[in-house]
DNA sequence: GCCAATATTTAGGCTTGCCTAATTGTTAGG
DNA sequence: CCTAACAATTAGGCAAGCCTAAATATTGGC
């Protein structure tokens, strides 16, 4: 065999990485952290250098990184991570639409399903769905050529004024708020009054529900808004 | 933390150990050799060693296996690679009923997927698809209690006398066979008229096709069959 | 501009699951 | 019943990804 030095591997762990610094490195793509990515990924730091060291010195590497300055995604790097993220938020519609999940519980399954899908898989779900632009949670699905359309919505702890808003996503990443929420009234589409609670919460109300919810800005940040319908 | 050795950890690798020892054993449950295992796996034999040695020596294991005698599932072992087949079957059912999947393209897919899937996901399909009992390849699907009932087919190699026959069940190893058969009718359900040809195939045909299929021996062993409906 | 606190990297280890090569067991033929 | 052929096991290694502990950069406060 020739001794072919390989390219990136595409394993579960890859992906979860290039997802990771994906998140992270927010809109304007700033450079990523190592601490932030162990945090995000609840692993060592020391493991985190590591991977980013492979992933960076491949023939065509996934990220680019320099030592103590962060790491950013190759537009390689890009490209699978939105791909492994349109994975995800197919599967989360589709357990959602078809498969009668509720909605805090198909997060972990699609977490888990997202790294092993085929691009088979994925076409004849999204094909099934009518290729939706939106996850159950509001978040938009990239398109197969990796475009998404920016986010024009804001944390509801970024509001300036209270008011009454339409609730745009809610993050996946918390089931037990997600089910909180739901009971409240506070599902993508919803119309929602927003105002400051004591100093460190904020106090939301859907308009289709009866009791206020007083969430920490901490949880809060997870409802984006935008502006009302 | 206490030095807990642990119980069989239940990855894809040892659940593709245990499939394998199930299939391989037969309904006889015949204890299963090293050398075929690392035949049906695609690995080394001494790779099946290994890892046989590695089930059999944990608390509560897997199989029982005896150096240089072979192995057999224990109970717990057992248990596992109906699981394991169920969700396969259900998998292939879904791609198949849900997702309209060609036929001889739900093996690799399940055979992915079948690891990763959670037991909710595995009920939902299943309640889905109202339950069934057999997948598209006519091949019965476990229980949730590991019950399935004893097959009364034959491979159509074993035939002692010609004429027709149904078609109880086709292997799903081999997609091109799968796709060769589709084209000349022969699916589960189908009729099907089995005649010896020369020494070493059998000439197949569907009452519900113009043309003869002949297969070697080999190839014809996919295909099993009951007496005519 | 220095130094302590914090962030990051290096060094060295572990487990899983695979490999090859060498060794040992089993078995069938003469 | 002995041995050649073959099957199985032991021994020793490798890559991926994780870990901890030790060393080294960076940075904010004075």
């Amino acid at each position: 065999m020739p001794p072919r030095r390989q390219g990136p591997a595409n394993t579960e762990s890859v992906d979860n990485y290039l997802k990771a610094i994906l998140a992270l490195s927010g809109p304007e793509e700033r450079r990523v952290s190592s601490s932030s990515l162990a945090d995000r990924l609840g692993v060592a730091p020391a493991s985190v250098t590591n991977m980013l060291q492979k992933l960076a010195t491949s023939p065509s590497p996934f990220v680019e990184y320099e030592r103590h300055r962060g790491v950013l995604l190759s537009p390689a790097g890009k490209r699978r991570a939105l791909e492994v993220v349109r994975h995800h938020r197919l599967i989360e519609t589709f357990l959602y639409e078809v498969l009668d999940y509720p909605l805090e519980e198909v997060h972990d399954e699609a977490e888990r399903l997202e790294h092993f899908i085929s691009e088979q898989f994925e076409e004849r779900i999204a094909a099934k769905l009518g290729h939706p632009e939106f996850d159950p949670h509001g978040h938009c699905i990239p398109a197969m050529d990796g475009k998404m359309p920016k986010q024009a919505s804001i944390p509801s702890t970024d509001l300036h004024e209270q008011g009454t808003f339409t609730v745009d996503s809610i993050s996946d990443q918390d089931a037990a708020l997600l089910k909180r929420l739901k009971t409240h009234g506070i599902t993508p589409g919803a119309r929602l009054q927003v105002r400051s609670g004591s100093a460190d919460d904020l106090v939301l109300r859907s308009t289709a529900a009866s009791k206020n919810l007083h969430l920490s800005r901490d949880l809060a940040a997870a409802v984006r808004v935008r502006s009302a319908r």
